[in-house]
DNA sequence: CGGTACCGTGACCGGTCAGTAACGTAGCCC
DNA sequence: GGGCTACGTTACTGACCGGTCACGGTACCG
């Protein structure tokens, strides 16, 4: 069953994840729910409440997404982060993708105290700490440190591949992943943990 | 001598910036800039002409101090390199660090026929063929590649940076891409420069 | 002196947008 | 049936915003 209540957020995820959330009016929400006003009001308080809601949602859905792919396609640790990545390719291929929801919301609204940034830097810490779990039982050494580079990738791959139209940054981002994972020393650290001269 | 054009032009720039080009509402540049409407309407023909102005502007003025700065501070190409990812973190730094004005606004217009989308993928470009010379002039194997992978690293950062409000991915960029760039055999290339199984 | 080009003021227009109110209606459960 | 909930329709408000117009002032320059 789909209530009005998930076909307004369904309508809301798709218009304010293509076409920016500013520049999405309402009424082209409800046209596209075939549905009015009221309705709308009677789910949600505001706009506002209605993209956060939205931004919730579609970091449910996308994070479940890129997590389960890498779990399913990758049977180690090493495999599954590889296989983020590859997924991350499949998605930037897909039809309608127009960048990370949360990215582009936290861009729009670009204040720290906003609640749609707070989602935006939750959705991104999680998916920081999923990958900091497949480090630690890769064995990395830093597994906080090697996170935070990979999602150096992450992002830098989903921006390359947003306004650049095409799937390539995920492979390149990929391949510097494994870099970085195998340069590290797998259980019994040897190399450097970092340099700066 | 500061003429009217540019003191709407740099008010532009940096409410632009700070706040967002669909946010930012005219009046607004205009009481910044201690003018009014029909000033601003003698010198850009509308609100998007003015914001490509500012963009381009803002590019000009980007671009100019990280390769003046990677030139500055390194004396080997390689060191260049690195150093642009240090100019990266001094910006990260600096008061008023908003991001990258062509990345906010290629996320606000998505759409890849608007001038604003043209502008802000130009800089990129520029950028990229800035780090690509640079990887020529160290002898890479294949300097189209890394400095796409280069781009993905500052790209990364940059967001990274702007929505944590932090200035350590630059040093994280950094790293990363002396290790790109160590780990790839200078002048007698022998690694694979590419792995899909 | 007189023309001209620029500037500031303030009023205004047309459109859009978020959000509200009033009213009528269909289903659903007791 | 009676009451309740959710919905649709319509119209409306109040604010804002991009852009224009008409006017008056001022400085420069022949």
């Amino acid at each position: 069953m789909t209530s009005r209540r998930e076909q307004l957020l369904r309508c809301a995820i798709d218009l304010f994840y293509q076409e920016g959330i500013q520049a999405t009016g309402i009424e082209k929400i409800l046209a596209a729910a075939g549905t009015s006003k009221p309705t709308l009001y009677r789910h949600f308080d505001s706009k506002t409440a209605l993209a956060v809601a939205a931004l919730s949602q579609w970091d449910l859905e996308a994070r479940a997404f890129l997590t389960g792919e890498a779990r399913k396609r990758g049977d180690t640790p090493r495999a599954q982060v590889l296989a983020f990545f590859d997924a991350l390719g499949d998605w930037f291929a897909s039809e309608g993708f127009s960048g990370c929801f949360c990215m582009n919301a936290a861009i729009e609204f670009p204040d720290h105290d906003d609640p749609i940034h707070a989602v935006a830097v939750e959705h991104k810490n999680q998916l920081q700490a999923f990958l900091k779990g497949l480090l630690e039982a890769v064995g990395d050494p830093d597994p906080d440190a090697l996170s935070a580079r990979l999602m150096i990738l992450v992002e830098g791959a989903i921006i390359s591949a947003h306004y650049r139209g095409t799937a390539a940054p995920a492979a390149q981002a990929r391949d510097m992943a494994a870099e970085m994972i195998d340069s590290r020393a797998p259980k019994k650290s040897r190399r450097r943990p970092r340099a700066k001269p």
